[in-house]
DNA sequence: GCGTCATGTGTACGCTGTCAACAATGACAC
DNA sequence: GTGTCATTGTTGACAGCGTACACATGACGC
């Protein structure tokens, strides 16, 4: 950080980034509402008011926060996606994908509850949701990735095609309500193991009831 | 409201309650973190240090509006449980249940968001939740309802028993993944016609998959 | 070399939550 | 009644916030 020795140039080379870095770290301590203008450019060492030469106001600022907290849900679940041990049964390989997308959503709300937090709990509508520029490392976004999974239970004939429609909200609903329930809901300090064993039934019943 | 004439007597009467009553109303048209104190006091014609007597800080009050919240959510619930035309089968009816349940819950979300929020996006924890004083005016909290439904399905043999244990938390993981992704989520501007089904295909889901 | 425009700074304003010291009230003991 | 005292209000102050407006700087195209 040259947070401390005053920057030699005048221009700060990409001050947009590193506001977005300094609410992404405020934001994964502590959730969304903790994305401070001010002290995101005391962190890039920059007086408060050139913020505004990049983000209209704060709330654009935790826009941009919130897009990067996306991309980084987007990786976890696809490391959790590349973990899958292919059997080489369609069916099971579908249901252990539709599983993977499960876990790793729930796994990245419950390691990094303030980023979570940061990516749905701000207000987007869902064509930002989709666009490719929150995708994570592999180029996918996480709805992508539950789109596929399901359409692989489609294809495996585990899924009746007329029901495929709009099943990513189904699938999507349950999990997310399970993880906001445990962050900043009424189950917030539910018993870990218990969390996730609730996680897993979770995404049992989505699997059956689709 | 006597927040214009200055009050006759210097003690307020129930200031507790018009600073309740007051963030109330703020929650209900733009959520909790529309609750400023000093509104609050302002509504009330008292002075800003006035509402130090009555809550420890500015959080503390913002918990008491969530737990009026609670108790509208809990009401909209009951009224959706009434409105239930029972047909004698037991097994019929205890699906209902479930149904009822889940449709006030999303009822509420959408006509009130703002208290929505308030209600379930503040740090509590399950005790709270389930204490009495959150209760409808029939006397039962949102979760027992939910409860009640469930046990229900048990005895008619819909369920299976060894399901039942935490089944509450599966059904209210999805109703409410799906509220939150509605309100202040990705899907923040979904049809509501498309909204609405989508929350009859979660409740059938659960239905299903418990 | 010079003008222009993007990008930074300085100052200021009103708002917020909260602290500390003080004042009015009303209930209760005598 | 009168005196005492805890309760509940008020006043004044402070730091931190988001943001508006005017100004400074310097990189780059001509």
């Amino acid at each position: 950080m040259a947070s401390t020795a005053p920057r030699a140039t005048y221009r700060h080379g990409d001050l947009r980034q590193a506001l977005v870095d300094a609410g992404f770290a405020m934001a994964r301590e502590s959730g969304p509402d903790a994305v401070v203008l001010r002290e995101a450019t005391r962190r890039a060492g920059v007086s408060p008011n050139a913020a505004y030469r990049h983000f209209a106001d704060r709330t654009a600022l935790v826009q941009a926060v919130s897009d990067a907290a996306l991309g980084a849900v987007a990786e976890a679940i696809e490391e959790e996606w590349e973990r899958i041990e292919r059997a080489g049964d369609a069916a099971a390989d579908a249901h252990a994908e539709l599983e993977a997308v499960g876990v790793g959503y729930l796994r990245f709300a419950r390691d990094e509850p303030g980023l979570f937090r940061a990516a749905f709990t701000v207000p987007r509508d869902l064509r930002s949701a989709l666009s490719p520029d929150k995708a994570g490392p592999r180029g996918r976004t996480p709805f992508e990735l539950l789109g596929i999974a399901l359409d692989d239970l489609v294809a495996a004939g585990e899924l009746p095609a007329e029901r495929r429609p709009g099943a990513e909200l189904l699938a999507w609903s349950a999990v997310h309500g399970l993880a906001m329930l445990a962050l900043e809901g009424p189950l917030h300090d539910l018993d870990p193991e218990l969390a996730r064993q609730t996680g897993r039934r979770v995404i049992a019943m989505v699997d059956r009831g689709l």
